[in-house]
DNA sequence: CCATGACTACTATTCTTTTCGTATATTAGG
DNA sequence: CCTAATATACGAAAAGAATAGTAGTCATGG
């Protein structure tokens, strides 16, 4: 029986690495900073160390057979996005999934977008047959 | 003509303050600070500065007539909930509104939960007409 | 074989956020 | 009045996240 769970929200930084991660898995330091770089520069160390810390908290693993390591994603993008989201709706909705998806929805949603919900809901309920 | 838009975004200890806030409007350092204690304690300054800080960044309102300054938040839990969410869609969503919807409802969507939102989605297109 | 380039590890610096101590002013009770 | 309680302001320490420099190692092409 674990005691806590512990929290697996990527900070901001970190989330980068994973959407780089997620695009292009398996990968070295070198391919993920040169990635990044096309967004905004910064130093290889930067994006080495920002690995070793992930590693370190579990974000991502590595193979360290070859002396450049190769790193992967632990956690899939959708796990990610969920993760993030619980956190959030602790933090920032009391807790109910239902106020935040009424506020995602609120204001700006298309007659297009309520349709694709729909069909969202349809299949959900579908699934649980 | 504004250049950029400051981001409304309040960090996490921000958001302990404005919770405070949204349920008993306007109020004293005082209060919020034993209003906030009762989750866990901390300094009476550390509340002040927050209400500091706060102001300066124009995420609250004060009265300074008075010796004991009585603050207000600047924009409702909603619209505060709603900037989170448009910046947690452009960070972590790929932008995208209809992905956060699909992953909040993804996988734990009760039955329940799916016919509120059916509602809301109703309600949402009879606004619309 | 060895010099050069590329890799990891480690440390330090910077920036932001959060927390708190101290100084100073104001108010109210005895 | 004057002392004790309570405010604000200010500065700075502490903690967390992000960035970068340096040292030492390995591997490989010349």
């Amino acid at each position: 029986m674990s005691k806590f769970k512990k929290k697996n929200v990527p900070t901001e930084a970190e989330l980068e690495v994973l959407k780089v991660l997620w695009k292009t898995q398996p990968a070295t330091v070198r391919q993920i900073h040169e990635e990044l770089n096309k967004k905004q520069s910064s130093a290889y160390t930067t994006t080495l160390k920002m690995l070793q810390i992930m590693h370190e908290k579990g974000l991502v693993e590595r193979d360290e057979t070859n002396r450049a390591h190769i790193y992967k994603a632990i956690y899939s993008e959708e796990q990610t996005q969920s993760s993030i989201l619980s956190n959030m709706i602790t933090k920032a909705f009391g807790g109910s999934k239902f106020d935040l998806v009424v506020r995602a929805l609120g204001e700006t949603a298309s007659t297009e977008e309520i349709s694709d919900i729909r069909d969202l809901l349809d299949s959900l309920e579908e699934n649980k047959k």
